[in-house]
DNA sequence: CAGTCGATTCACT
DNA sequence: GTGAATCGACTGA
């Protein structure tokens, strides 16, 4: 028997508790992402836990910057960021106000609004790799940069907010290094994904860049 | 103020 | 499997 997805929104308290504890327990939720033509909805199966200033691998590592000062703000909060020159991905902000911990949301299943991902997403083959990948994630969606700092838990409208959905249990959770996180930051298995989803983004190593002439 | 590199993706071989 | 794309944040001088 399969239950139908839980729609009410996940209240401030469910972020405002360990990333570790969070991480896991965002999988199988349902992120809602608002548009002016109308809502795109999908189910979360991949995320990575980024534990504020104590994690190399996490932003917040050398402190509060314009760039991350979200992380260091109040709980279930929307954080933001571009790289590689032409990509966005998404962290909910996790832990209380001034502490800097956030989970980055990796991949998911689409679930409603899937024509509209499609516009976004023209390289994607199958509906499966919509948002199969964080910077594939932010795209389908539509979130970047003026998203960032978006309360996912205010009341009344919000650009992104995130309902309860069908958490998965535990013995479907699997866990493993960070994708791509570089030095220090990718020894720690805080990757959470559903067990043999097919949405779940391949792992792949940090490759460091080649130098330029 | 110049150099380096990234919580990645895509096109090609 | 390999390399290019592309730019802003951060670093260190």
């Amino acid at each position: 028997m399969i239950a139908t997805p839980d729609r009410t929104p996940l209240p401030r308290e469910f972020f405002d508790r360990p990333v570790l504890e969070v991480a896991p327990d965002l999988l199988g939720r349902i992120l809602v992402r608002t548009t002016p033509d109308g809502p795109i909805a999908l189910r979360l199966t991949e995320v990575e836990a980024y534990d504020g200033e104590n994690d190399p691998g996490s932003h917040a590592y050398r402190g509060r910057t314009a760039r991350n000062d979200v992380m260091f703000g109040p709980p279930g909060h929307v954080y933001v960021y571009f790289t590689y020159g032409m990509w966005h991905c998404m962290n909910l902000v996790c832990g209380p106000d001034g502490t800097a911990s956030a989970v980055l949301l990796r991949a998911g299943e689409i679930v409603e609004g899937a024509e509209l991902a499609r516009k976004r997403r023209l390289s994607a083959r199958n509906d499966k790799e919509l948002a199969k990948g964080p910077a594939r994630l932010a795209t389908a969606l539509e979130v970047a940069r003026p998203l960032d700092g978006s309360d996912a838990c205010a009341l009344g409208d919000t650009p992104l907010r995130v309902l309860a959905g069908t958490p998965i249990t535990s013995d479907q959770v699997r866990n493993g290094p960070r994708t791509g996180v570089s030095g220090d930051g990718g020894v720690h298995p805080w990757r959470f994904w559903v067990a043999n989803d097919p949405t779940v983004s391949p792992y792949r190593a940090h490759t460091p860049r080649r130098r330029s002439s």
